[in-house]
DNA sequence: GTTAACTTCGGTTACGTACACGAAACTAGT
DNA sequence: ACTAGTTTCGTGTACGTAACCGAAGTTAAC
């Protein structure tokens, strides 16, 4: 209760007629922009303050005619993974929604088992003359490069999915990868008792990626040492990403063990589920990533115990709106902004929002 | 790729001049106001389906000079709780972002240890001429017959927290009880042994509360029966909500037994973790709800084991949002939206967001 | 055929802001 | 004091839609 504060919403019609000047005056004021005296200035940005002034957004977007044009470059969605789905998705919820307000999103894709495909497609961005990018750098060296050619442009752009820290980016949005390897380790340490033992499984092309998933992994192993857990930790890499593959692999590395539990640091999960299954091997827990339709399956039926997500839609909103926030609104954003690490299980799946 | 349909956004004055009218005429026709042979609104139908003319919401809201007030009818945050302070963070946060779209917010507080207090504040909304309604409906017959005068002025309703079915609400939105008392058993699983027992305990003053805990209880029995799990359950209800008074209850209920799991069937978790701290008491696991600052604090030393959390925030914003897009935009909603169910744990707090 | 009443429609202004254009005021140089 | 140049400012139009007002056209009654 209390402050209601209800001052009649004031425009600059108003701040001119208390500043004895015109609206184009008080317009050049509010852009910064010259030909303005001094004094005159001074006296008008007084009488903001005092009004508290609120620029009326809808009039703004609508009289400026000038299109705000964001790329977008992820990976393509491909049937091995359809994890960009997601974001894809997210990003075209945001589209939709500032469409009206002049925004247009242009999407790259590239293909994540070609570099060259990414040089390719940052530097059609490159060209582009665009206001702002969104960029999944899942590359390193060649994100990196194409992240100098948009500082040298002046040109905003805002990373997901994966930071590449130390680069002044707007801001990243994703996951504390870390951290996630933690919680999953947490979440082990329910399913074990001490002696079990527990296979971590990397499934990945790309050594880049690779990159990613050893920083869950050192969370996960983060957790047993800080809280004293000695159960064995071995480790297998898996470097294609074919079930055929991935099945010889997996009989390799469980073979003269008696590995309890399978953490997979990404959503290939279900391809050790599946692997699992159609094995027969059973009394093996089994952790992973990702709230993908396959993985889902494979939680329903008990195969997979703990799925890990954190929202891959929202990071594409996110994205786009904190681009869009900051370029219309010249609204501050945060440098980094953690997803949530969201646990799912068989029963609360059905109520989970990507 | 593919389907850019770069038609250049047109508005009603491309229409009128197709037409052969004035826009004034299209203008009609968009509103189903009268004043326009069939003849004449046929026509101009056709052309706005082929252009897929879709009206310009910042010009639409700029020149339409009237204000949409809402209406909120909630708890009020007290020293007890602080758990509404969430979903009215999440109301002010929708409030900021629609402000200057011409949407006006009327917040109503009533006390919940006070029927009457409800009873008068609905009443307010009643007389207020205001187009939405977002409401808790606490207490189940008072809402019952607010609705009613409600559906009789036409003025939509949303209701979010908890539920009152087979009224024709505009949406519920909130959590499903019934499956998160599920999620809290299958939790509950991880930790207990075959023949460990388990405590629910119920906290809550008013009877109506009641009937909601009761939903989320039932969920949890029916896991264990389900998985055929035959621990022993046993139940307290608490009427009073003082320390004090959990503290003695709580004694009383531990006492000749070997509980081994309390499940606390809302946010007052925090009392009973204090009550486990202060009197000793180790080796019990705890499982409660909601993201409140009370509540963490005993999650981080370990008192409280899991925290389920349904986004309290996004259920006032979603409410919010979800009457002006069906005000402004008559966007057809949901009838029900579940809220996601997370799983909070020592972990992952952090990273939650309400 | 005139008047009245009603139907159908167009012209116009307004919403709050952006910006091009040009007018006034001031400065400096002669 | 007159001009040229510069600084400072106001007028006017545009954005796409809403809605008032009144002008045509149409119909009905005498």
């Amino acid at each position: 209760m209390g402050k209601d504060s209800e001052k009649e919403l004031v425009g600059v019609k108003e701040i001119a007629r208390r500043a004895n000047v015109s609206i184009a005056t008080v317009d050049r004021v509010l852009h910064h922009r010259s030909g303005v005296s001094e004094k005159t200035k001074a006296k008008i940005q007084a009488i903001i303050e005092e009004l508290d002034y609120k620029p009326n957004i809808l009039a703004r977007r609508l009289a400026s005619k000038k299109v705000l044009h964001l790329a977008v470059l992820i990976p393509l969605v491909s049937q091995e993974t359809d994890y960009w789905n997601a974001p894809l998705m997210g990003i075209t919820q945001a589209e939709e929604e500032i469409a009206s307000y002049g925004v247009k999103i242009h999407k790259y894709f590239f293909d994540l088992n070609d570099r060259s495909s990414f040089v390719e497609q940052a530097n059609l961005i490159a060209d582009s003359q665009c206001d702002g990018v969104l960029l999944a750098p899942m590359f390193i060296e060649e994100s990196k490069s194409f992240i100098q050619s948009c500082i040298s442009k002046d040109m905003p752009y805002v990373l997901i999915n994966s930071d590449i820290p130390e680069q002044n980016s707007l801001c990243y949005i994703g996951p504390n990868l870390y951290a996630s390897g933690y919680l999953a380790a947490h979440l082990s340490g329910f399913l074990l008792t001490e002696t079990d033992q527990i296979l971590i499984v990397n499934i990945s092309k790309e050594i880049d990626n690779h990159h990613h998933l050893l920083r869950k992994e050192e969370g996960f192993r983060e957790y047993f040492s800080v809280n004293k857990r000695a159960n064995d930790i071995f480790k297998i890499d898996i470097r294609q990403t074919t079930y055929e593959y991935v099945k010889s692999s997996m009989q390799n590395a469980l073979d003269n063990k008696n590995i309890k539990l399978i953490f997979v640091t990404n959503s290939r999960v279900s391809s050790v589920a599946r692997f699992l299954e159609e094995t027969n091997i059973h009394g093996i827990k089994v952790i992973g990533f990702d709230f993908l339709k396959d993985n889902i399956e494979f939680l329903k039926k008990g195969t997979i115990d703990f799925l890990i997500c954190q929202k891959p839609i929202e990071q594409g909103y996110k994205g786009i709106m904190t681009l869009y926030n900051h370029l219309v609104f010249s609204q501050e954003v945060e440098k980094v902004y953690h997803m949530p690490i969201d646990i799912i299980t068989k029963e609360n799946y059905l109520y989970y929002r990507n």
